[in-house]
DNA sequence: GATGAATGAGCGTTCATTCAT
DNA sequence: TATGAATGAACGCTCATTCAT
């Protein structure tokens, strides 16, 4: 069948999106040359066009890839049943762990580029967007329960994405923090943030 | 005197510097231009070489300018006489104004350029210590005065500039939302963060 | 065998040197382009470095080039075993040729570029020396065996060098004297200058 | 009068073309920059514009200039009453001292540049020509009176004037070889190339 | 499928030149 | 006269992209 075929395309889009995506992260989209995510692959830079059709459509499909990545860990986290504060710390902890993790792609890249069509952007926002509102469901299943504070979701929400975020911009793997301590801070501290004082 | 040509050479570096730090958070380092940067002052990018060395002294002095805004917000926050609370949430909405302003600049630019000497690196990083350090004397008092909880200091801090330096990425000064709320509510929310509850 | 790639590869380096060389003899250095050496060869200037560095090493490479042609032939002429007269004349008529020749590069590039790094100068300035040190050996040769004057080694060496190196600013292909006719009287005139008379 | 204005300006020219004169020699046509000149002579590029033109045409005055004194040179040698034997060598000489005094210009500017119109090129060569004449005119002299050998006298000069020009190629003023030794030697060397032998 | 080779557009930078003051 | 400021053309170089093999 040609799905042999299809299926070992496929993996070697894989391999070219992770190894993609870690240059990506650590370069940005401008620093980073079709010649070096090539190398790091052993390939030449001609044969990333066989399997992604531009510089831009392998960024996209590098954001595809880490939001999915990003939504397979907070729907697990979500459908779960625990209760929305367990909720609100697993998703953060989630978040950290992937965002500090040595594949370490994510959110990383800010802004879907600048260059990406009307097509591509609407994609990855709105996987973005799905993934904050798991976040906002998460904080709103809280307030209804009545273990959080009647906060503004959104802005709630905002910050503690912001926050978490951020630790790309600082994080060192062989730095004092661990992730595990970094992440056991931030979810208590943001969750001290909108949980119901009693 | 001769002042009167340099004050007017000073005048024209900070036009260019502002019209540079638009340009530069919006598009990042190497995305920007120079002939982008010029053409938002109806200059040719030849001439911007008469002000400046080159690109990165540019970008450098860019960061240099704005971190100097930073700076004189928090001195006089953290200057005043007002409590910790007061003062972190003074501290909070100033970096909030500062970001969403329309000379909208600030520490948008996360990662000083890989460009970067070591010396100029190692100055821009300076500044930023000091930005940050003011913010962890401020929860330091807090704490001291027993109104912030015994937090982590260098934990809430990550966490308080990470929320706020997200906003860059979201704001849009004809959304829903007036930098006045936004800036409200990220103080509360913050600093419920951080208060000791009776 | 990857070998033949690579021989395409050399004849093309070979190619564009020539090319190089002769812009280079014609215009100098800083005179010199890019996209004129590559348009003599009908390719855009972007293809240039493919096969070299940059333009110093291009024309660093140049210099090469051209002393192995003038080793080469003057080591023949050093090594045969003709007398010292024999050998000098053979010498100055060889350098003649080399440089009013097609080809015509030589020791054309009077100063190897002051752009060039320690490295490449020292390469170049040791060719030249050896190259000059043949001259000194068969001008030594004849003083040993008392043919020549016993005349300032370096110096006569110079006079002749000067001489010879000065032919490329007037030499024209279609003047009235041949390259035959000059490097004959060359030879004539110079050697008596050293020859011992009887 | 008006020549008050005019000799103070033909002054400051003078200024200029030695100042330019010197750098030219040093860097070559286009490695100079006007800014470079103007440094030198505490002015503003902008400010060589009232006395010249363009580069080309500063250039050009600074052959002209050179040339003069060349010229000046070599007539006092050839309307002095030497004999050609003597005529010869003070000119070899005179014409090693302009080449390696500190005001050290001279044919140094070996191709008039390439971008001079007929005209300027014309006015340098003729110069030329006529520096040359003199060369010629000596050793005819010195052929009639059966002084020195029958040569062909456009080659003997070519090769004298060529191992001439060559010298500021290597000439160091902290060298071992003085000018004047070296001036002494060339002389004798290239006086035993075309004296007649008894 | 993969690559060697070529291309061309674009960028940072330099510099001769201009011109109002 | 002299200069500060601006301009624009050109150059070295990079890099995404293409394509024959």
């Amino acid at each position: 069948m040609s799905s042999f075929r299809a299926q070992k395309m496929a993996k070697k889009k894989q391999e070219i999106l992770r190894s993609a995506a870690a240059v990506l992260i650590e370069k940005g989209y401008q620093g980073t040359t079709m010649e070096e995510i090539a190398a790091k692959l052993l390939m030449t830079k001609g044969s990333m066009y066989y399997y992604f059709k531009n510089k831009d459509d392998l960024l996209h499909q590098c954001h595809l890839m880490i939001m999915e990545l990003c939504l397979e860990g907070i729907e697990t986290v979500f459908n779960s049943d625990c209760t929305p504060i367990e909720k609100l710390r697993n998703a953060i902890k989630e978040h950290i762990l992937l965002a500090t993790s040595e594949k370490s792609m994510f959110m990383a890249l800010a802004k879907p580029n600048h260059n990406f069509s009307d097509e591509q952007l609407k994609e990855v926002l709105e996987l973005r967007k799905i993934y904050s509102q798991y976040f906002d469901r998460i904080i709103n299943e809280g307030i209804e329960k009545q273990v959080f504070e009647n906060v503004d979701v959104k802005m709630a929400r905002l910050i503690i994405l912001g926050a978490l975020n951020w630790i790309q911009e600082w994080y060192d793997q062989d730095g004092p923090q661990s992730a595990e301590e970094i992440s056991d801070a931030y979810a208590r501290y943001l969750l001290k943030m909108i949980i119901k004082e009693k």
